[in-house]
DNA sequence: GAAGAATTACTCGGATACTGCGTGTCCGAGTGTAACGGG
DNA sequence: CCCGTTACACTCGGACACGCAGTATCCGAGTAATTCTTC
């Protein structure tokens, strides 16, 4: 159980967007060539934070993509969200319900939720949770910090000087 | 992302074994009749468990499974990670490296961890102590709370009556 | 009747196919730009 | 010189292949119980 590639990529490509100092969009070629990924699989990547409201897209020439909103609204969880969908960390199928036929099983006993269930939800919800307090802007200050020539190093692989 | 059906199998089997009142073996084919699951794919998933010394395996006639320890000295976590492994959940891949070929990079810039690795391992960690945290035991309990006549299905449904 | 050995039946364990999703690629629709011609 | 038109080049967007991990299955090695034979 592993995120995709795509999380990573959506992150990165973001920030690389932040580091710009105007709003002028990128063309996804440009974005995918800063980290040697590949372009049409960014792509669909990037059209997904598009549907979250997270991303921009400009057709036509001189076209492509730019941030939405600035990134201290946007927030971890929204990009996990965007690119992996919102389904729960652990998938509950109700088996504690299956293997009972003709075994006279009352409803009550399923009327409240699973305990296993329950307990798997209890962290997923802190790991929400966190994701949901880290805003993708102190992301952006923790690697400024990290190395200052990250935002040089974004504009170059950009193009923009 | 989601975990895969065998964390839930696993679950709900170590549940199974824990309302019996002997310390009798079950057969992979009892446990899996339990909740209608595959009892090859079962096999295998429990094998998991053995390797991670949380089930014992019992070969020859009238052999099969049994706790290898009581489900208060078991985490949720300690489940999760035998079935679906210790990969973390994000996985970084260093992308921050990649596509500055040429651009005469220090070393230094990398010196100091990932800052989006560092976002994603701390939503991480907050979920692995929730899980940490609850012992099976306690599942168990709620479980019982919810539904009081799981543990007589339970033994009805492994042929222990 | 008891002990021991051979047989049998049942179990786990790993090696072997199948399926769905993540991954990667391609081409068409649409749009802004630029060139060009006419007034 | 300015404006409208036309053609173009570039972009996103979705439809189309590929590969790998999760899923499912089967068969063989090994062991305990059972049965039969012998003392």
């Amino acid at each position: 159980m592993q995120t995709s590639k795509g999380v990573e990529w959506a992150v990165h490509t973001l920030l690389n967007l932040a580091w710009l100092p105007d709003d002028e969009p990128v063309a996804t070629a440009q974005l995918a060539a800063a980290h040697d990924m590949s372009p049409s699989y960014l792509n669909k990547v990037l059209q997904q934070l598009v549907r979250a409201d997270i991303l921009q897209s400009l057709p036509g020439a001189r076209g492509g993509f730019r941030l939405a909103r600035p990134l201290d609204a946007v927030s971890m969880l929204d990009v996990v969200l965007a690119v992996e969908g919102d389904k729960p960390l652990f998938r509950c199928a109700e088996i504690r319900q299956c293997g009972t036929v003709g075994e006279r099983v009352p409803e009550s006993s399923f009327a409240l939720p699973c305990a296993v269930r329950s307990a798997m939800g209890e962290a997923e919800a802190a790991w929400r949770k966190t994701l949901a307090t880290q805003s993708l802007a102190e992301v952006q200050a923790v690697a400024l910090a990290n190395a200052p020539s990250v935002a040089q190093h974004a504009r170059r692989a950009l193009g923009r000087t």
